[in-house]
RNA sequence: GGGCUUGUAGCUCAGGUGGUUAGAGCGCUACACUGAUAAUGUAGAGGUCCGUGGUUCGAGUCCACGCAGGCCCA
């Protein structure tokens, strides 16, 4: 037997046999070994971190991967995916402090930072086992045995050697940030510390809305105008009046709609005209007081006359300048202006934000973006310093409150009350409260009021928090800004949205990169510091060496930490150098003026580990400096969508700024995997797919090829089980059946397809088949090449069911089981045989495991067959097969006999009934000649014995023309109804003149109907059952004369006697022998009459009609009863 | 609140540059077919193409404003 025949295949098990074929002889490794020498393909493996478990939407995300590598492969290129771990950051130290029970504040006190961070080393690579089993279950290659993994020293060292450089090149800075500080425990919180529940409280605070005084410029002189006033303000609340003094810029909605209101201020009773959102005056003014009249409004009075008197859009307010609310201090650039910012809203307040860039991450971004300064004073080592320090008091410049806690719940209870005598009032009264007061006097303020809101308190002091600049190192990435959009744009991303849309819009509204984090396990910032701000950026691990002993040659250090210094070169002579905290803290530089210098405490961002693979995976360039340039850039990466302000764009900066390139060609990100009701997967609501069980249950072949041509890689796939079952029976059982109808005919004939295609001896329909397979070959390499799995995949799957198995099999049937070897048989063996061949070349890029299968199983026992489908070349369009003019007329004998199927079961007339003749009305010779090409497949497909064509020469042929309305449109527009209606009137006489002379004019018109303005179609013929679809008509005679019905019934008996074969378990080689009883006259004489014809198909030896019979078996057939004996002989 | 994205049959999805009758598969109903049978064919039921306006002779398709879901950011 040359070819294996399978029943019931299991694709699981398929996957298990052909991964251990891959394993035993290396496949892997020898798809990349025979392309050496040949031009790369680069493909980046975005790290996973192994301190999870995998979910199926790594399935999808990794098939994605794998695809455009494995078909990068076969098309010739040499493609190294080398694997990687992402091993640092928070979520491993939250699930080390989980194991652990304990809290940040324990590192250092219940255990140490050496011993915590070990037990972070082992975490973060708990589940490597099983990632690793699920990468080869799914048939992801990739080199696992040699992956990149971040907390390795090598790894931190390359990084180093990047920061080392964007040091160098003046990108890297310390500055601050906006972060939650807490002045009662003197530290920053991190927003998991201000999510632990308890954290946010209702807390009861003075709310504020300012009067900020417009001043007359050329940006606001429409206001004034309109006012007719100079007392022209701009309302913004706040529930912090604290920060008032600290304002710089008032930020408004770009879109939001704001009025100008005509009234009075209700504390000082001066007439005002005030602007805020238009949404929000109902909370402001009173609709009693709406246009009042002003003239009768005395000081005092309840209801206070309003009016409006301009509406406007926030963009017309950018760029208006304002007096300086509590001018304490002075900024030394220009400040007061109204900004846009994209986080105003019209849910409270006015619209107006007031902008205080030190104590607002918001207020700091926008300030920032808009070039806005911060106000600022010079603390006592000269170093600018936010109106507040560190204790959360008033600096002395803040003369009214100077050394004031801006918090009353700073003050102990004893402090409120020696304040309280200072103020000498009855009761205390807080700084927020003093504020009102002061701008109430100053007809600064529009309303004040107590407010209850909830705010965030420090879970270890219980006091509220600040948000406070902090220290932080950043990376200049605005300085670069251009050049990363410059590189964007030469990016292929997949969807192109991503890319313009929101990694577009992340570039241009880009603010430097916060590089610090204040943790334990990561990696360590290579910058030791002097107290009078002497640095020094460390770029390698000799480097420190380096700086190290000099330092011990120093007599700046002290005596211990030069112990510790000299304990970090002992253990970097043994090489047990650990790279991580605490041992880099603990070592001591001195620097050149002679002062001692330690390390910055901060860890660098996660993503900057990440974002530096393309050097660091490599150890670059402290080694493999030629392996790293030949795979730089990567041709191509894909990660999740979510991914775009992370990896995405970590890779990007750090690449344009290193090396003035791109990371990346091709990019595709890909969408979410959600539950099969659109939901969110997540394990807490058990909705959770588990990737090991449906791998197991239904093989990765099906799944992978169900998540690949269920949607686009971009979109959100709804995962529905339902669904891979359908792919795996229709597509996998289609295919599988298609293969073994062939496996079964090719091992009874004991023939093996030479591989070769013969034009000569080939059917129309073997070349119509080879010729849809040359298009999809075509359409499956761009689709792969342009990064669209999807279509890829689909095209596949409409070839194999619809073409080759439904139409190309279905009607050669007969080619495979019949007769001798004929030139005709192998041409439907060699055409089924490399329609197969092709298909699994096509489809293992998607589908792996099975692609190899088939193919191994198509090859096997050919001599000198490569071993693997993944080993081959892609297969290359063989033009001279594709003849589109069979195409077309192969697709007129479809719809013909979907038609003619259509007519019989009207009639209620059986396929097995033979007909004698359809009526194809043709308009043209062209259309007769691609119809008789295929008129014998059409014969046999619906049992009918003759097709005629009908043309203008018959005489019977009624036709119609329809306005062609797309050549129609440009030529008369308007008139087109008018048009429309005229073609539609033209009789069979108009359309013949139209045809003769190619144009027609309706009488008393000035229109000139041409043939391209119309489409001339056939109507029913008279007098015959027709049928249509479009332009093409076909009628059928249902005349049955006694021949016909003859053959008829000789048909149904061949029928009955190959079930009576089947159902007995008759072999389809074995031969018979048969007797029928003569009870039913009509059906005697039709097997007589067609013995010969019946004999043949049956495999009968002899076939009698008798009188007696003993053992016979009835049978039914139609509403007869017939009673045969049937043996085998 | 902002950016991006999706919305077409019960379900999953197709529908270049606008062209008058919106398609496929699955599911459902009925009838066929049966030496490929976890198939297959034919027919049928099933659509305010998310809504409202607009542009146009003509809108599922273009524009504006909404609604609902999703992702990221705030």
């Amino acid at each position: 037997m040359n070819f294996k025949e399978y029943k019931n295949l299991d694709y699981a098990q398929v996957a298990d046999e052909i991964l251990q074929f891959w394993q035993e002889q290396k496949v892997f490794e020898k798809s990349v070994e025979i392309r050496e020498g040949q031009p790369t393909f680069t493909f980046y493996e975005g790290p996973p971190s192994a301190n999870g478990t995998p979910g199926i939407h790594h399935v999808m995300a990794r098939a994605i991967k794998d695809i455009f590598c494995r078909y990068q492969t076969l098309k010739g290129k040499q493609v190294k995916r080398k694997g990687g771990w992402d091993t640092h950051g928070l979520p491993v130290e939250l699930q080390v402090e989980k194991e652990l029970g304990i809290t940040k504040d324990d590192i250092g006190k219940k255990i140490s930072v050496e011993e915590y961070n070990k037990k972070c080393r082992e975490t973060v690579m708990k589940f490597t086992d099983l990632w690793n089993d699920l990468t080869e279950k799914m048939g992801y290659w990739v080199d696992l045995d040699d992956p990149y993994i971040t907390y390795k020293n090598d790894y931190i060292e390359s990084i180093w050697h990047l920061l080392k450089q964007l040091y160098d090149k003046g990108l890297l800075y310390k500055g601050y940030t906006i972060q939650p500080y807490s002045p009662a425990a003197g530290t920053g919180l991190s927003s998991h510390e201000l999510n632990q529940p308890g954290c946010y409280r209702e807390v009861k605070d003075t709310s504020l809305t300012a009067q900020f005084k417009v001043k007359l410029t050329g940006k606001s002189g429409y206001l004034f105008d309109a006012a007719d006033s100079d007392n022209i303000y701009i309302l913004a609340w706040t529930t912090t009046p604290w920060t008032l003094p600290a304002n710089s810029a008032l930020t408004v909605g770009k879109n939001i709609d704001y009025v100008l209101v005509k009234t009075y201020n209700p504390y000082t009773y001066l007439p005002v005209n005030v602007v805020l959102a238009r949404d929000l005056v109902g909370k402001y003014f009173n609709e009693k007081g709406k246009d009042a009249d002003f003239e009768a409004y005395k000081d005092g009075d309840k209801v206070i006359p309003w009016t409006v008197i301009m509406e406007l859009k926030g963009a017309h307010l950018e760029g208006i300048e304002y007096e300086q609310l509590l001018p304490y201090i002075q900024p030394d650039a220009p400040a007061f202006r109204v900004i846009l910012g994209d986080f105003v809203t019209t849910e409270d307040g006015t619209g107006v934000v007031h902008t205080a860039p030190t104590f607002g991450a918001d207020d700091f971004r926008v300030a920032q973006q808009n070039g806005v300064p911060a106000i600022l004073v010079k603390d006592e080592n000269g170093k600018e310093a936010p109106i507040v320090n560190r204790q959360g008091r008033f600096v002395s410049e803040i003369t009214d409150f100077a050394n004031e806690p801006v918090k009353e719940a700073y003050l102990s209870d004893e402090e409120k009350e020696i304040e309280r005598e200072k103020q000498g009032r009855d009761k205390y009264l807080s700084v927020d409260e003093r504020i009102a007061i002061k701008l109430k006097t100053e007809n600064k303020a529009f309303n004040v009021q107590k407010f209850d809101h909830p705010y965030p308190h420090c879970w270890r002091t219980d006091k509220p928090v600040l948000y406070y600049p902090l220290d932080s190192w950043f990376i200049r990435t605005t300085a670069v800004k251009d050049k990363l959009i410059a590189l964007n744009n030469t990016i292929n991303w997949k969807p192109e949205s991503t890319g313009t849309g929101r990694f577009g819009n992340w570039l241009e509204n880009l603010v430097d990169w916060n590089l610090s984090r204040s943790r334990y396990w990561g990696t360590p910032l290579p910058i030791w510091r002097s107290e009078d701000a002497e640095e020094v950026c460390i770029g390698s691990t000799q480097e420190l060496i380096n700086a190290v002993k000099h330092a011990l040659k120093d007599d700046a250090l002290n005596a211990e930490q030069k112990e510790k210094n000299q304990a970090f070169l002992d253990a970097a002579d043994q090489d047990i150098l650990d790279l991580h905290r605490p041992f880099v803290d603990e070592v001591y530089l001195v620097s050149a003026s002679g002062k001692v210098m330690t390390r910055e405490t901060d860890l660098i961002d996660v993503w900057f580990d990440s974002g530096a693979m393309p050097f660091a995976q490599w150890h670059y360039p402290f080694e493999n400096k030629d392996i790293f340039e030949k795979s730089y850039p990567a041709d191509f990466i894909s990660e999740g969508v979510d991914q775009t302000r992370g990896w995405f764009f970590t890779l990007h900066a750090i690449s344009a700024m290193i090396s003035d390139s791109v990371a990346f060609k091709n990019v595709v990100s890909t969408g979410l995997v959600l539950d099969k009701n659109g939901n969110k997967m997540s394990k807490r609501l058990g909705n959770a797919v588990d990737p090991f069980e449906t791998l197991k249950k239904y093989g990765a072949d099906p799944t992978r090829w169900y998540m690949i041509t269920n949607a686009q890689p971009w979109d959100n796939l709804k995962f529905d089980l339902a669904g891979v079952t359908e792919v795996r029976n229709k597509f996998f059982g289609t295919l599988t059946n298609t293969y073994n109808f062939f496996a079964l005919y090719a091992n009874l004939d004991g023939y093996q397809p030479t591989g070769n295609l013969d034009k000569s001896i080939a059917t129309e329909l073997d070349r119509w088949i080879l010729s849809k397979l040359q298009t999809l070959v075509k359409e499956v390499d761009e689709s792969f090449n342009t990064y669209e799995p999807t279509k890829a995949g689909r095209a596949i799957q409409e070839f194999v069911s619809d073409h080759l198995s439904n139409w190309y099999v279905r009607l050669g049937r007969r080619r495979f089981w019949k007769g001798d070897m004929t030139d005709d048989k192998k041409s439907a063996y060699e055409t089924l045989a490399y329609c197969l061949k092709t298909v699994a070349q096509l489809m293992s890029p998607i589908a792996p495991f099975y692609g190899d299968w088939l193919f191994k199983n198509l090859t096997s026992n050919q001599a000198g067959a490569p071993e693997s489908v993944h080993l081959t070349d892609f297969p290359t369009v063989q033009a001279e097969w594709i003849d589109e003019n069979l195409e077309t007329s192969m697709d007129l004998a479809q719809r013909i006999c979907s038609l003619i199927h259509s007519l019989r079961k009207t009639n209620k007339i059986k396929v097995r009934q033979p007909l004698s003749k359809i009526l194809i009305p043709v308009l043209s010779e062209k259309t007769r000649e691609q119809i008789r090409s295929v008129d014998d497949l059409i014969k046999s497909e619906v049992n009918i014995k003759s097709v005629e064509y009908l043309d203008d020469a018959s005489g019977v042929l009624s036709k119609k023309v329809k306005p062609n309305f797309k050549a129609l449109g440009p030529k008369f527009g308007p008139r087109m109804k008018e048009v429309a209606a005229l073609i539609s009137a033209m009789s069979n006489d108009d359309i013949a003149v139209l045809e003769k002379e190619n144009q027609y004019t309706p009488a008393g018109s000035d229109i000139v109907v041409t043939p391209e303005l119309v489409e001339i179609l056939t109507e029913d013929l008279p007098g015959y059952l027709s049928a249509k679809d479009n332009e093409l008509t076909v009628a059928l005679d249902i005349t049955i004369t006694d021949e016909l019905r003859q053959e008829g019934i000789a048909r149904e008996f061949v029928n009955r006697v190959q079930n009576y074969r089947k159902d007995s378990g008759f072999e389809v080689t074995d031969k018979i022998k048969i007797e029928l009883l003569d009870t039913q006259a009509e059906v005697s004489a039709g097997v007589l009459a067609f013995k010969e014809y019946i004999s043949q198909e049956v495999q009968a030896v002899s076939l009698e009609v008798v009188n007696t019979l003993s053992e016979s078996v009835e049978v039914e057939m139609e509403e007869l009863v017939l009673q045969w004996r049937i043996v085998v002989v």
